[in-house]
DNA sequence: CTGTTAGCGCGTTCAG
DNA sequence: CTGAACGCGCTAACAG
């Protein structure tokens, strides 16, 4: 392995003005620079960034926290929309990232948790779908031993900063738009998860929704879950004129449900997952652009290590409409397979 | 930070005891051990795994490339699985893991990925969807910097090793499984990507299949593309009387264009993706354990780095039929949400 | 069985 | 502007 040793004795200068060119530092002359650069050029040297992350006391390390839900298709677009946005722009930025799913930290104290990131000398953690109820991670959080971000949860404070979308605005613009093809004034929610912050600021959307209208509104929380959703539908969907579901999988599940019962009223979904463009039944619905989000949470999280306050940020969304044709045509501008 | 330096104090004795109790070696006594654990709990030591790692030579580091195809959601699914099986597994043997998608290095040459691997001291690397026509990933590989482990590759050899399922004989049980409803001989088999590792066993596969039931077979590529399948289907679906399919994806593609068509022939996949149980036809697949793949891939990187031989590992498949029910019923059972 | 010591590769003063 | 020297926290011989 060559190191800024060889470089030195290559360049005919010390150690400390390789690493002083490396790092970008002032105070070395053009000449010097130079030399250096081409030594490393010629040395195909590449430093170790294990030694220099032992070495500086900067942290640049972050960790990814991403609230899984095992063997859930839709859950994996989400999740991979996340992750592949926050991992390149970790790369950009130059930092050195550890990926975790709840599910390898879900038997671990706060104490072995932060452990675990202290002993990778992890500066900032993102955590992707936090759950408000999560009282291991919660501490983990309000310990401070790092600077922390947190993708749909308004828990801004010092040290901490929230990014998400306009989750009132965007339940009730989806339902806005799905409102045209409605005959009648009762409106059934199926909500989230009862105590989720999504849930709540959701749930003010649809309300405001309902009256503006002056709509009869009718709440249940379905858990995420499509078949409780599904459940729910076949309980209610004889009494309601309209639908709107909380995510596009129970929006799915609620559809399906109509289907069986052979009564037709329209419905909204939320997230805008790729499934949507196989259901058959035109649906509007909220579409977030995930790895958008992840990438500005990497961002924010990069900021804060910077010592910068937390903050809450809200990004834009959009509306849709997806249809299987969407799936053809993407397919089709982007040239890329699909297995 | 609480380093080794403090336990040893704390518990009188010196650092490389402490290190040997905290490595598992040997020739340390009952009681030294016991004092310095009491010393470890006390003091919330938690060891400095850049430190280790910058000290240690051997490398148990490593990395996982993903061929990520951008926003195709059963793609997602694999890689989900294809993570979370390999980061669980790797949390399981105590490796440090750094996650790659093919996107965070096709700008890269294969001396900076090969840099990019030593700089963050990685040992192993384990390729998901290694393409047979990378040239710049074949040369990272072949040039032996690292041992190597490749998912669906049958490149096998000293400091390879590949692992993945008897793709022939999945390809031919599934085809058995889908022929009781079919009448006539003709059948179309929609290839995924030429020369594809995976592909050629899958056709050798169905080869053997009409071979042995005397059927006319004809191929054609389809690249893996939902969208070329349905192109295909529309162009031969009238002259087949079965179409067996490559991946579930292309399947999909498939049954819609017959779908659109109005004419009925039976139609088999291949992987197990989720999607599958909200296409409405009865389908057989083959299904993989894309997670229980990766762990094990991760296990021979472990074993490679242990200094042993590559080799060509064989995991077993399954034959499923998914339908919608099965979402429902896989909710209930495991009792999770899905968004 | 235990302690001493020499690095691992790099960042960072602080004299020169 | 440059270089010698120290230390980050830990592992791994090597003595004792």
């Amino acid at each position: 392995m060559v190191t800024i040793k060889d470089v030195a004795d290559r360049s005919g200068v010390a150690i400390s003005t390789v690493s002083k060119v490396l790092n970008g530092y002032p105070n070395v002359s053009e000449k010097t620079r130079q030399a250096v650069n081409d030594a490393i050029q010629e040395l195909h040297y590449v430093p170790n960034a294990i030694a220099a992350a032992l070495s500086s006391k900067t942290r640049i390390r972050i960790a990814l926290v991403i609230n899984s839900v095992e063997q859930s298709q839709s859950i994996d677009e989400l999740d991979m929309r996340y992750l592949s946005g926050a991992l390149e722009e970790a790369k950009k930025q130059g930092l050195t990232v550890r990926t975790y799913f709840y599910s390898m930290l879900d038997d671990l104290t706060a104490d072995e948790i932060i452990g675990e990131f202290q002993s990778l000398g992890i500066g900032a953690v993102v955590f992707f779908g936090f759950n408000k109820d999560d009282n291991v991670l919660k501490e983990v959080v309000y310990r401070k031993c790092f600077k922390t971000v947190v993708v749909d949860s308004p828990i801004a404070e010092d040290g901490i900063s929230s990014v998400w979308i306009d989750q009132k605005q965007a339940q009730f613009e989806v339902a806005e738009a799905t409102l045209p093809q409605v005959s009648g004034d009762r409106v059934l929610y199926i909500a989230g998860k009862k105590n989720a912050y999504v849930t709540e600021g959701r749930i003010q959307g649809i309300k405001e929704f309902a009256t503006k209208h002056k709509l009869n509104l009718k709440v249940e929380y379905a858990d995420f879950s499509e078949r409780k959703a599904r459940e729910i539908t076949f309980r209610e969907g004889n009494d309601t004129d309209m639908i709107a579901c909380a995510s596009d999988l129970m929006a799915i599940g609620a559809m399906f449900a109509l289907k069986e019962m052979d009564v037709y009223h329209p419905i909204c979904g939320f997230d805008g997952i790729g499934l949507m463009s196989y259901a058959a039944q035109k649906m509007h619905t909220v579409k977030q652009d995930f790895s958008g989000i992840a990438a500005e949470a990497v961002r924010e999280a990069v900021r804060l290590l910077q010592g910068e306050e937390g903050r809450n940020i809200i990004l834009p969304h959009e509306l849709a409409t997806p249809v299987y044709e969407d799936v053809l045509r993407r397919e089709e501008e982007w040239g890329k397979n699909t297995l």
